[in-house]
DNA sequence: TCTGGGGTCCTAGGACCC
DNA sequence: TCTGGGGTCCTAGGACCC
């Protein structure tokens, strides 16, 4: 059996653990750069405010109905979901952490166990410990226990939990749910599913292997298997990324070549850093830049260029170098840049790499003083020691107009409680 | 004026090998 | 007149996830 416990709501729950005034009210966090709804409070969802909805659309119904937006609190969010994760991975020693608000447990050796029961301790130890919510689905396979999820969330009664005890006893509820809701069926094949007649997650449990096989793929073919209660989706082990990507949209347009350079620098720079924590080295470098694809007045532009390195490399030096010579054959004046980014492509993972005879590595990599830059920031906070090239002008800064205090990462914004 | 930022996997087709 | 039968690797594009 696996469960899948994820957290309600997550960006507004996080928010709301150091705001208790936001309890009970119509919330919405933006994603980056205040554009779209990315989390919604049930207050909000119940006003009909879409997961994706651009923001600037909807600014007189947020002030009609007094919904509270904020800009989003990745720091805050990243903290939280560690702890949550933490706490949860101590009722089973086999869990995959799926997303930023979603675990999957195995129940490998619990068939004793009640399992309704051990989600609920699980819930409530979250809801204490954390003051999030979550919603707790339980089920013989990672698609089932998805469905359960679904269930848990939305009958008030189950309080959160819902466990699917076998294949066979859920099949008839999955009439209730409609294919679109299926892990792994998304929006294009849902309407090419409803076009064979499979309209709900009990027609395509119907399904015929084969059939979905050869007229989809192998993916949604084991999608039928897993509804059906054969389990084909184990806990996977935390790998890796194969590619590792920082990009973002500006909050103003940007036309001078310095502004996109500054961009791009601190794009990789942040890349790098992630390249390093997971311990791998990068063969290439993919850079790219883009207008504003909505203008309709705005000339069109965008592009991309990937350069290989001589030899793997973590080094920021390096990839810098590259970075700006990739923007430099990309760059074209005249344009209102709206967006850039760096992609660290072809990642290779620990002893694996491939000497060059031709290379002298230790010199290329300069290892020492990366560790020491990374050591200094990582104690005194980020950018205490940058690249000049990252520069200050910040005019590629995203818009962040109402971002909550980073409370648990950062000594100088933790929560100030008054005593009258 | 204002529309996010990450990821993964699979498949088809082309180039190339013997 | 007749024009094989295997492979691999790479890339682009399309689907999915949160």
């Amino acid at each position: 059996m696996f469960a899948l416990i994820d957290c309600n709501n997550f960006y507004v729950s996080c928010e709301r653990i150091f705001n208790p005034r936001l309890e009970g009210k119509p919330v919405v966090v933006l994603s980056n750069n205040d554009g779209c709804v990315v989390a919604r409070s049930n207050e909000a969802k119940a006003l009909g405010f879409k997961m994706g909805a651009p923001a600037y659309q909807h600014q007189d119904l947020f002030r009609q109905h007094k919904v509270i937006s904020l800009s989003s609190n990745y720091a805050l969010y990243g903290d939280i979901s560690n702890r949550i994760m933490t706490m949860l991975q101590t009722f089973s020693p086999d869990f995959e952490i799926y997303s930023i608000d979603e675990i999957f447990l195995s129940f490998k050796g619990f068939s004793e166990w009640n399992l309704t029961d051990y989600g609920k301790v699980m819930r409530a130890t979250i809801l204490k410990g954390i003051r999030v919510p979550t919603s707790v689905g339980i089920g013989p396979t990672k698609t089932l226990a998805k469905i359960a999820n679904y269930f848990a969330k939305k009958h008030p009664l189950l309080e959160g939990v819902y466990e699917c005890k076998d294949a066979a006893s859920i099949l008839p509820l999955l009439k209730q749910v409609a294919v679109g809701e299926v892990w792994g069926v998304g929006r294009k094949w849902a309407e090419h599913l409803k076009v064979l007649g499979i309209q709900t997650a009990y027609d395509l449990a119907q399904s015929d292997y084969a059939m979905i096989k050869k007229k989809f793929n192998v993916i949604l073919a084991r999608t039928v298997l897993e509804l059906q209660g054969v389990n084909c989706l184990n806990i996977e082990e935390v790998a890796p990324r194969k590619n590792i990507m920082v990009s973002r949209s500006f909050g103003q347009p940007v036309v001078l070549y310095t502004d996109l350079r500054e961009a791009v620098s601190n794009f990789a720079t942040r890349a790098s850093e992630k390249l390093r924590e997971q311990h791998s080295l990068a063969s290439a470098v993919m850079v790219f830049v883009r207008t504003n694809p909505f203008s309709k007045t705005d000339m069109q532009y965008s592009n991309s260029v990937t350069l290989k390195f001589p030899l793997e490399t973590n080094n920021t030096m390096v990839i810098l170098k590259s970075v700006v010579k990739g923007l430099q054959q990309i760059f074209r004046e005249q344009y209102k840049y709206k967006k850039a980014g760096v992609m660290l492509v072809d990642l290779i993972h620990g002893k694996i790499k491939q000497p060059d005879i031709f290379i002298d590595e230790a010199k290329m990599n300069n290892a020492k003083l990366i560790n020491a830059l990374d050591a200094i920031n990582s104690k005194y906070g980020k950018q205490t020691v940058q690249f000049a090239v990252c520069g200050y002008a910040g005019a590629w800064k995203s818009t962040r107009n109402t971002v909550s205090p980073a409370y648990t990462t950062q000594w100088d914004e933790l929560l100030v409680v008054y005593a009258n």
